[in-house]
DNA sequence: TTGACATGTCGGGAGTCTCCGACGTATTTT
DNA sequence: AAAATACGTCGGAGACTCCCGACATGTCAA
C-alpha cells in the first residue's frame, strides 16, 4: 500500500485516473517512460486494489478504487493533531494579535 | 516524503514517537533489528524532517516533527471525495432499507 | 587520564525496484 | 487468412534498500 504509494508515476497514474477511466495505451502515452514500464506499475496498482481494469476489445480501460487509500488516511490520523494543533495555535496568535 | 514512510520499521517509528520523545538506543529497543539498523531508519527520517534530535549528554533524544506529514494529506485530499461517496451511498441505502 | 557507554557512519552482501527491448497473446481490420 | 493493433509478461542490467559487524566519535564516571 504505502510501498504502492513510494513511486512518483504510480502516484501520477492515480491523479489521471481520477478523472475518469483511461485506457492503458493513453495512460501510457503521458509519460516518457515505455510501455511495458507503465505497465508494470499498473500491475502493481492493480495487486494493491488501487485501480481496476475492464477489457474492452483489444484495449483494456483503467479505473480508479481510491478506496484502499482509507487505510493511509486512517494511518495519518493520530498525526493529523500535531500539524493541526500547529495550525491553531498560529490562528490563535493572529487572533490575539488583532485584539 | 512518500518514500519515507514506504518502510514499516520507519513508520512505527513514528508512531512511537507520537508518544514523545526517546533516546537513540531505547528506540532500538523495540525492535528486532541491529542497533545500526536502527540509526540508519532515523537517518532517513530526520533527512525529510519527519524526526528531529536533540543531543543530551552522551545520548540523544529524537522527537516527533508531524508537519510534513501534512504534504501526504494534501496529496490524499483530492481522493478522500471517492471513498466517502462511497460511505455516505452506503449510510443511504441503510437509511432506506430501515424505512 | 583511562575506561565504559551511547551513538553515528562505513563497507559490503543479499535482496528488491525500475526500466527496457524482445516476445507472446488476443482482437480487430483488410 | 494475414497484417496490424493493444496489450501483458519475461530476461536481464543498473541502481537502490535494508541489514549487519566493525570502527570512529564524543561524553560521562572513576
Amino acid at each position: 500500500m504505502f510501498l504502492a504509494l513510494a513511486n512518483p508515476v504510480r502516484r501520477r497514474l492515480l491523479r489521471l485516473l481520477a478523472d475518469g477511466p483511461r485506457t492503458a495505451g493513453d495512460l501510457a502515452n503521458q509519460f516518457e517512460l515505455s510501455r511495458p514500464a507503465i505497465a508494470e506499475h499498473l500491475q502493481v496498482l492493480r495487486r494493491v486494489a488501487l485501480v481496476r481494469d475492464v477489457p474492452q476489445g483489444r484495449q483494456r480501460h483503467y479505473h480508479l478504487n481510491a478506496e484502499p487509500l482509507a487505510q493511509v488516511g486512517e494511518w495519518l490520523h493520530p498525526f493529523e493533531r500535531f500539524w493541526r494543533e500547529r495550525l491553531r495555535s498560529f490562528a490563535d496568535v493572529a487572533e490575539e494579535e488583532r485584539s
